[in-house]
DNA sequence: CATTCTCTCGCGTGTTCTCGCGATGGAAAT
DNA sequence: ATTTCCATCGCGAGAACACGCGAGAGAATG
C-alpha cells in the first residue's frame, strides 16, 4: 500500500472547525510519509484564501458543519479552485438528504467522524488510487435509496418492438416519424402504442413514455 | 469493536469454490472469537443442501463464479432460505452489470478478492452491525452511475407551475384533467405547456415528460 | 393441426394537441 | 416608474392522437 519513499508527498486539504480534531488529523496526515497536510483551515473562505498561490491539491478532506460556507455549497467552490482535487466528506452527519446532496454536488467519498483514525487514513489512498471510500453505513444508505428506484419492475414484458418504439417516442418522436424510420405504416406504430396503453394502463403518450421512463423500459 | 467475549459467535457462511481461498478465509473466520465459519461449500446448490437443518446464518460470503448456479442467481434462493441473512459478494468481478446486479438483488455489500484479509473481516463486521462494506472502487462505480442517472441538469429553470404541471403530465394527465384539477382553465395549461415546450426545446407532450424525468424535474 | 403471439396494415370518428396571435393583472426588479 | 417575469385567459385552424373494429401472415407452441 505505502508508496515508495521516493515519491513526493501527496498534498492534502484539511477544512474543520473543531480546533482539536484538526489538529489530530493534521498530525495523523503529516505523520504518513506518503502525505502531506500543510493547509488545515476552519471554513471554507479561510481555506481558499491561504491556499490561493497553492498549485496542487489531491484531497480534501471537508468537514460540512461549517461556520460561513456549509461544506456542501463548499464543494462547487473547491472544484473551481482545484478541478482535479477529490473532496472527500468527513462529518458526523448521516441524514439521507445531506449525504446524496454532498455525492451529486460531487464528493468522492464519504467518511463519518465515528470513523477511526486509520479508516480516514485509508480512506485518503483509497481517494488517491481512484477508488470512493464511503463509510458502510454510508454505503448502505446508498444502496438502498438506489434500489428504490428501480421498485423491481412489476413484471411487465413488452416485446422487443413495443420496446423500441417506446424509445423513439422517449426521443419526442410522432408516431409518423417513427413510421419512417422503421419503415412501417403510420398504422402499425399506432397499433404497437394501444398495446403498449394496454400493457402499462395508460391512455396516453405521455403516460406511456412516464411509466415507461420510470420503470427503466426505455 | 470486538463484543465482549462472552457473548455467541455470529455463525457465518461462505460459499467459494476455490479450496486455497476457501479454507484461508474459513480459518480467518474463525480465528476471530466473536465469529464462527462451520458452513463453507464450493457451490450455492453444496451450501443449501449442507445447511439444510442449520437454523441461522448471520452473514454469507458469496462468490459470483461458481460452478452450477450463478452467484448473482443464487441471492434470491439465499435469501428464501435465510430470510435475514445479509450477503456479501467477495469476487474478482469488477464488472458494472454484474455489480449492479448483485446490488439490486439484494447484496449488502460488494468486496473483491484483491481486498485483504482483515478489511473482509471488517466487512463482516460492519455488515453485522447494519452497513454495507463495499470495496472503494466499487463504491465510485455505484456513485458515478448515481450520478450519471442525473447529468448536472443544464440550467434549465422551470418556474414553480411548469414543474407542477409536467408532474401531473407524467402522471398521464392531459391538460383539460390538469386544468380542472388546478382550477384554471385549459388555456392557460395550454399556455404553461407551451412555455415548457421553449425551454425544453420539445414539441409534444411526451418529449416534454421524457425530458423532464431523464433531468429530474419530474 | 389448432392456438397463440407478434408484427403488419386499414378506415372513420371524435378528442386532444400544437401553435399563431393575441390579452390582463400582479409582483418583483431596475 | 418602467420593465420584466409570471400566471392567467381567449379563439381558431390544422395536425396529431385515441380507439373501435376490423384483417392477414409468419413463427412458435402445444
Amino acid at each position: 500500500m505505502s508508496p515508495s519513499s521516493k515519491s513526493i508527498p501527496r498534498q492534502i486539504g484539511l477544512i474543520e472547525d473543531h480546533q482539536d480534531y484538526r489538529r489530530v488529523l493534521q498530525q495523523a496526515i503529516n505523520s504518513s510519509p506518503h502525505l502531506i497536510c500543510q493547509h488545515a483551515a476552519s471554513s471554507v473562505e479561510a481555506f481558499l484564501a491561504e491556499t490561493a498561490t497553492t498549485p496542487k491539491m489531491e484531497v480534501i478532506l471537508l468537514d460540512l458543519n461549517l461556520p460561513g460556507i456549509h461544506g456542501v455549497a463548499g464543494i462547487p467552490m473547491l472544484f473551481q479552485r482545484f478541478p482535479d482535487t477529490r473532496i472527500l466528506v468527513l462529518t458526523v452527519y448521516d441524514h439521507k438528504p445531506v449525504v446524496l446532496e454532498a455525492l451529486a454536488a460531487g464528493a468522492s467519498g464519504y467518511l463519518l467522524k465515528a470513523d477511526r483514525l486509520d479508516t480516514i487514513l485509508r480512506g485518503i489512498d483509497e481517494a488517491l488510487s481512484g477508488g470512493a471510500p464511503l463509510n458502510s453505513h454510508i454505503a448502505r444508505m446508498i444502496l438502498t435509496t438506489f434500489n428504490a428506484v428501480r421498485p423491481a419492475a412489476p413484471e411487465i414484458d413488452l416485446t422487443d418492438r413495443e420496446r423500441e418504439i417506446l424509445s423513439l417516442l422517449a426521443k419526442g418522436l410522432i408516431k409518423k416519424e417513427i413510421a419512417d424510420q422503421l419503415s412501417v405504416s403510420y398504422h402499425t406504430v399506432d397499433t404497437h402504442v394501444r398495446n403498449i396503453y394496454g400493457k402499462l394502463k395508460v391512455h396516453n403518450l405521455s403516460g406511456a413514455v412516464a411509466k415507461a421512463i420510470q420503470l427503466g423500459l426505455a
